[in-house]
RNA sequence: GCCCUUGUAGCUCAGUGGUAGAGCACAUCCUUGGUAAGGAUGAGGUCACGGGUUCAAGUCCCGUCGAGGGCUCCA
């Protein structure tokens, strides 16, 4: 029996055999409880597992006390896991006499002759292996969460339920697990931003953020910065429209592919719909004029207000709005320019993302099922982005079908504090639009070309960018960036006066300081400013009040001691300077 | 949109069918302070909304809306 068990002691496939079985144990645990449960698929993911199953009722959160209690119990049975191989016709016969019919089509899916199955104690299951030698090596896990999740992924399908466990060597490994989840909770951009004053949300505006004074410190700083950064990059910026009639989307072929996820609506028997994206009034602007291939590239900026009408069940905080801003850009380039182009927009995206202290991956993403255009087009794109890539000497992840349908796309994903992935810039290939639009230049030989476009993003959406800064910087902003930079603290009421003055002072300089003239005892104001994560507190009393300075105190260094404000001037303005 | 969870004061939360609570924040007064919470008093709630069950509903049931975790989607 032993002897058809795979040894082997690299800890990352043994974690993975462990987090594997673990689902094992959890399903038998199941079938205790729900005899009729039909078992789909239950795969390793990070950190842990999930399985999913159709199950008689739904699962609460009762259940999953009761299902990590079983699992103990087979857990400490100590069960061996005995590998068989079956061939298929034996396979479907067990299989169909226990009724599991996922695992029924699983099997019609597997090309080899026979299947392998996998048999702790009662529990008897299809599985490619491998697996522990026995159910003791799977003691430190906890079941974290119930889900739905639709069979193969396809909303068209049954939903069945999900349950995700965690699953490691040692307990100690378990515990630092689920402390990191607790610290990331701490994080939560939903939660820093309501403690902060940043931003909130309003039932009457699902979706669609409200900035506070703080928050929108913060937008406006990332908005002028990049947009300085684009012009210094030979960008210009403009405005378009916010509604605009359906004829332009089906023109740019979004009414075809999206008009579900805009908001439309009738006026005067026409249909208008907000505007989700930029990319069409960037192609009239084009338009708008005769172009030469003098005057390329134009690249065109826009931070214009989108809407995209997202599920209900998509939205979620500022990473998943339906009201958002992007540093958005087009750029139309020629052939001959385009490779250069691609190659500056990456040195842009990299310069910025340093800036921030944030690793970022690249994804490619080729022609999906519902492309437009001509396969050889898509040929020739996606392998100049990938020259783009791999000249950059970054590595990549190649998602083939996950295209825009207008052309193939660079996306960077950037990973917040619980290690979700969310994809924040994007660089992607146009051959399309401006045929659909017939955007023409005049070349050199003086025949009319088409351009070609270049949809770009760096933060992507200035919403979901915040919300992933935050979380980045657990609500402590570098200096150039916190929203409020200094809390002047009078002592007590005779110091006001001088507490507005200092303030005054700074505020001249451009330096973002308030006056916290409360009566209060300054340990109880400056306690709430660290609280509010201001990075200076400037106290005046007595002392400062004579020799015309300030005590400094800095968030994170605590007492720096008494400074001439003149001179905590020069110091702070050095400090709070960046461009990217 | 689908599955699960959830909604009590501005915030964080307690309240398991029988007269709505705490801490913080807020207001007034006292206090005038030296690097993370000074004191007293007070105001503040149609328990998200709409139905239902019950002698009686914040509490149980149904629906709507919002939020959270997933699934699907993400131009």
């Amino acid at each position: 029996m032993d002897e058809n068990i795979i040894e082997n002691t690299d800890p990352i496939y043994e974690l993975h055999c462990i987090r594997h079985s673990t689902a094992h144990i959890m399903a038998h645990a199941v079938e205790q409880m729900f005899p009729d449960a039909k078992f789909a698929i239950g795969p390793v993911i990070k950190d842990g597992f999930y399985y999913d199953m159709a199950l008689p009722r739904n699962l609460n959160d009762d259940d999953l006390v009761e299902i990590e209690k079983r699992m103990k119990d087979i857990v400490k049975s100590n069960n061996p896991f005995r590998r068989d191989e079956w061939d298929k016709d034996k396979a479907r016969e067990w299989f169909g006499e226990h009724h599991q019919d996922f695992k029924l089509e699983l099997i019609d899916g597997i090309t080899d002759e026979k299947v392998t199955i996998y048999t702790e104690g009662d529990f008897t299951d299809l599985c490619a292996g491998p697996h522990v030698r026995y159910t003791k090596q799977c003691k430190n896990f906890k079941l974290l969460k119930t889900s739905g999740a639709y069979w193969r992924g396809d909303e068209k399908n049954p939903m069945l339920q999900r349950i995700y466990g965690t699953a490691w060597k040692t307990k100690e490994e378990l515990d630092l697990h689920l402390n990191q989840l607790e610290e990331a909770k701490k994080r939560d951009h939903r939660k820093l931003g309501k403690e902060l004053e940043l931003f909130f949300f309003h039932p009457y505006a699902p979706g669609s953020p409200f900035w506070l004074p703080k928050g929108n410190t913060i937008f406006q700083i990332l908005s002028s910065k990049i947009r300085e950064y684009n012009a210094r990059n030979g960008y210009v910026e403009v405005r378009t429209p916010q509604l605009f009639k359906k004829d332009l989307w089906e023109t740019s072929g979004h009414w075809e592919h999206y008009k579900d996820d805009m908001f439309n609506f009738e006026s005067e028997e026409e249909t208008y719909s907000l505007k989700p994206m930029n990319c069409p009034s960037h192609m009239l602007i084009f338009k708008s004029q005769l172009r030469s291939y003098r005057d390329l590239p134009i690249r065109i900026h826009d931070q214009g207000v989108l809407h995209r009408n997202e599920d209900s069940g998509a939205l979620g905080g500022l990473t998943r709005v339906r009201m958002f801003s992007q540093d958005d850009a087009h750029v139309f380039a020629t052939e001959e320019t385009l490779k250069q182009e691609i190659n500056s927009i990456l040195t842009m995206i990299k310069r910025i993302y340093s800036v921030f202290d944030m690793k970022f991956s690249v994804s490619l993403s080729t022609r999906p099922e519902n492309f437009m255009g001509e396969p050889e087009l898509w040929d020739m794109a996606e392998k100049m982005l990938e020259e783009v890539i791999i000249e950059n000497e970054l590595e990549y992840k190649l998602n083939k079908g996950d295209g825009a349908f207008y052309g193939p796309k660079i996306d960077y994903l950037v990973t917040d504090a619980i290690g979700r992935e969310f994809q924040t810039a994007t660089t992607q290939l146009d051959f399309q639009l401006p045929r659909r639009f017939d955007l023409t230049y005049v070349d050199k030989d003086n025949s009319f070309k088409h351009p070609i476009v270049i949809h770009r993003a760096m933060y992507g959406s200035l919403e979901r960018f915040i919300g992933i800064l935050i979380e980045h910087y657990a609500g402590i902003f570098p200096l150039w960036l916190a929203p409020v930079q200094c809390h002047v603290i009078n002592i007590s009421d005779r110091h006001a006066e001088y507490a507005h003055k200092v303030s005054n002072l700074l505020a001249e300089r451009g330096i973002r300081a308030v006056v916290d003239d409360r009566n209060e005892t300054m340990n109880y104001k400056i306690r709430e400013a660290q609280l509010k994560k201001i990075p200076y507190m400037l106290i005046v009393g007595d002392k400062e009040m004579e020799a015309e300075s300030i005590g400094v105190r800095n968030l994170k260094g605590g007492d720096l001691g008494l400074a001439t404000v003149s001179d905590f001037i020069e110091q702070i303005t050095a400090e709070a300077k960046m461009d990217f």
